[in-house]
DNA sequence: TTTCAGTTGAAAATTATTTGCAATAATCGG
DNA sequence: CCGATTATTGCAAATAATTTTCAACTGAAA
């Protein structure tokens, strides 16, 4: 879980008989300079380059997002809508977690130091390499509740 | 996050104006039999059931998961897979965590008592009705470290 | 037992994501 | 810089999970 630049990314990328593309660097960049408390999908991102005139196909990002969640670049979120979202994924202090709403989907970040640090030590302990730890807690909105809404 | 009987499941669907249903209760059930550590995704349940000649169709076990997720009595949990996975959720001591490999999906479960007070705590600050918390790391187990797979 | 809204099953529809493949381009050795 | 090699891209087609539609059915309450 480390900070990646245009250079560590390709340098990583390289490690492991991989190219640094024009289209992998954008894809990082938009999450780079994506607003703290911002999700991106797969369709999010493919329009939002779409309007820089940016033009990266919709397989190349489902590729691209996949293989930069693989490495630990990015995080892969499940926040109940039905496709995954996506945001970087940084260590401590910005390292945080999800208190979704399972009814509107309304969604919560909040930190919590102790969760990486026990997401760290058990890894270590069962031999795996870290890529990411989350938290995600799945409630109902105070809006739901007064809601009474069906389902 | 209670433990729920074919009894409790009847009383909390009446709250909301719906049934108990013979397809609810037999799902209900095999989730309550089955073993620690093991999940179930749709078309396993499906399958379970077929075997066991209660022929419940795809479409309920779709609608029954995501009923019951969202009551809080089953756990809905990304695996890595592509698709869902189901799991009784039970409160403290058997709530447990899951480490799961990216490259094999090889999945370990572990305890840690903090995080379901974290959880707790976190929600009741914003006013939000608490159905479940968990605890999802990503990484790559010790085989898949040595395979040097691609991607 | 009657009523009525909630539920089911089967089939069709939807939608996110993946894959095949030919064209393109990043990297490397010379 | 140049040519060979092989990863990557874009497009279209294929998959696969999940949802929806709708008529028939059935719990629950009176
Ligand atoms: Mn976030
Ligand atoms: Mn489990
Ligand atoms: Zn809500
Ligand atoms: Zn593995």
């Amino acid at each position: 879980m480390s900070v990646y630049t245009a250079g560590s990314l390709k340098a990583e990328l390289h490690d492991r008989g991989w190219r640094l593309t024009p289209q992998r660097e954008t894809i990082l960049h938009v999450f780079q300079e994506l607003p703290a408390g911002e999700h991106l999908s797969a369709e999010d991102l493919y329009h939002q380059l779409e309007s820089q005139r940016a033009g990266i196909s919709l397989s190349t990002i489902y590729r691209t997002l996949k293989l930069m969640a693989r490495m630990g670049i990015l995080r892969e979120l499940e926040l109940g809508e039905g496709h995954k979202h996506y945001e970087i994924n940084q260590p401590y202090p910005h390292h945080h977690h999800h208190l979704i709403c399972v009814r509107c989907n309304k969604t919560i970040e909040f930190k919590n130091d102790s969760i990486l640090k026990t997401g760290t030590k058990t890894a270590e302990k069962e031999g795996y390499h870290l890529l990411d730890c989350q938290m995600t807690i799945h409630a109902v909105c105070p809006t739901c509740q007064r809601a009474l809404m069906p389902l």
